[in-house]
DNA sequence: TCGACTTTGTGCGTGCGTTCACAAGCGGTA
DNA sequence: TACCGCTTGTGAACGCACGCACAAAGTCGA
């Protein structure tokens, strides 16, 4: 902890070096963004688009002018002054930095309704991820194809995995089963998982976890409207039907 | 802004009032945590566990003990020291605070592969999410039961909406729909949003989004094991193969 | 009844992420 | 070539959230 930003590496390409050096600074939140930023100007590039200002990237992406350019400025400075970025060089940069030259191959497992919906998606939108491998327990299941990958049993991730090196492990099983799951991609040497299944995976440090729980997504959203109909009822801070200072905020 | 914490109100129910009070205050991440609390202390319940302390509360819920404990002092103090906490308790209160108590009637539009793996999910793990309407542009859908659940054709979604007081709405459409879609909930009233289609929305502040953009998960993951390859690839701060001090970490 | 132990609730310091504001830099123009 | 206006990149301040560490408070046993 507490590594001192020494700037003594002499070692590879100058370029190159810099970026990974980098690589560890990007605050999580800035990653999250970035992969965003990447698909509107993907969006842009199609249309033609070849130049865009902070401005316009920001309001496309629903975030901050100055946040964007921050985020741009921790994976370098490619922008023109004065003019703004050029979409491409953006584009690759982006590309880079998150990772997506090298192929990652996606395995899925469980086949019910959200692993079809999964495996159906063939290759996720923006490209780059290609599903090669399915699992599921049924035995009734396995050998159908899938999206045209034909589905394979669970006993058979450890070596299937090794063998189609694949990077990414989704698992889309019910609860009990995703541990176990779990257990098994990490020993196929799968660093990285998608866990829709509602529970707590442990892993070794080395490997990365991320979950979409959709229940979780619904219960924030009605905190929300739980709070919004709160205050539409008048019930805020010593709020008698005026604002603080007897002025109407809004009208 | 800056309201001050004035603790002088005098109307509504004592305890209500108090709950309403501390919703606002409420960090968003902790609001989330909440939700998976919520979760496992459901998990338990069914167990028939009466008790638990915040430390394996905590544990079972992937977090760090104390914040635990603070994030549940936001909602106010149910524990009983050197014992622990009521499940049933716990339970009750985060439900009431998520505005769980309230059913939420759910609306799923764009029965894709996505749309039917949500509408087949009927009540989402964790119940008091009823999906109560389906909605899609395809004519040959309409009418025919997925899930138990009629297709509507998209032009209804205001009237249908408004009619089954749908408070949640799904967009699980392709992305140049997903902006019309989400204009026409808006207009039924809709306050809470949960978007997969990778379009960034326009709504009034009134509304609420919530996205899942897989494509993004992936994207993170996918930052991640790139800058773990670089790691091991030994560009890291003047790392030259040794640890800083010549000491290796975890033999 | 009293003491010792256990666990909660929270005040406070620290670090990260966001925002602001401005200097630096570049293209266009005369 | 020199000036002007526009946009980037970033230093610095702010605010939030996390984690520590401890006092408060309750239970259990003697």
């Amino acid at each position: 902890m507490a590594a001192q930003r020494g700037e003594g590496d002499t070692t590879a390409t100058p370029a190159e070096a810099a970026d990974k050096e980098r690589a560890r600074a990007i605050p999580e939140a800035a990653v999250a963004r970035l992969a965003v930023y990447l698909r509107v100007l993907s969006g842009m590039s199609e249309s033609g688009v070849t130049a865009v200002s902070s401005e316009e990237l920001s309001q496309a992406a629903g975030v901050n002018a100055a946040k964007l350019r921050k985020d741009l400025s921790y994976i370098g400075s490619y922008g023109t002054r004065g003019v703004g970025y050029d979409v491409e060089v953006l584009v690759s940069h982006i590309e880079r930095i998150l990772g997506l030259t090298r192929n990652h191959s996606v395995a899925v497992v469980g086949i019910g309704n959200l692993g079809h919906a999964l495996a159906n998606y063939g290759g996720f939108p923006g490209r780059g991820f290609p599903v090669t491998a399915l699992f599921d327990v049924d035995a009734d299941l396995v050998g159908i194809p899938v999206g045209g990958i034909p589905v394979n049993h669970i006993d058979e991730i450890t070596a299937v995995c090794l063998e189609r090196e694949v990077s990414i492990g989704v698992i889309a099983t019910p609860p009990p089963a995703a541990q176990s799951v779990c257990d098994r991609l990490v020993s196929a040497g799968v660093q990285c998982i998608l866990n829709f299944a509602p529970v707590v995976l442990q892993v070794p440090d080395n490997v990365e976890v991320r979950k979409v729980d959709l229940a979780v997504e619904m219960q924030i959203l009605s905190f929300h409207v739980a709070r919004r109909a709160d205050e539409a009822a008048g019930v805020s801070v010593g709020n008698n039907g005026l604002g603080v200072d007897g002025m109407v905020i809004r009208p």
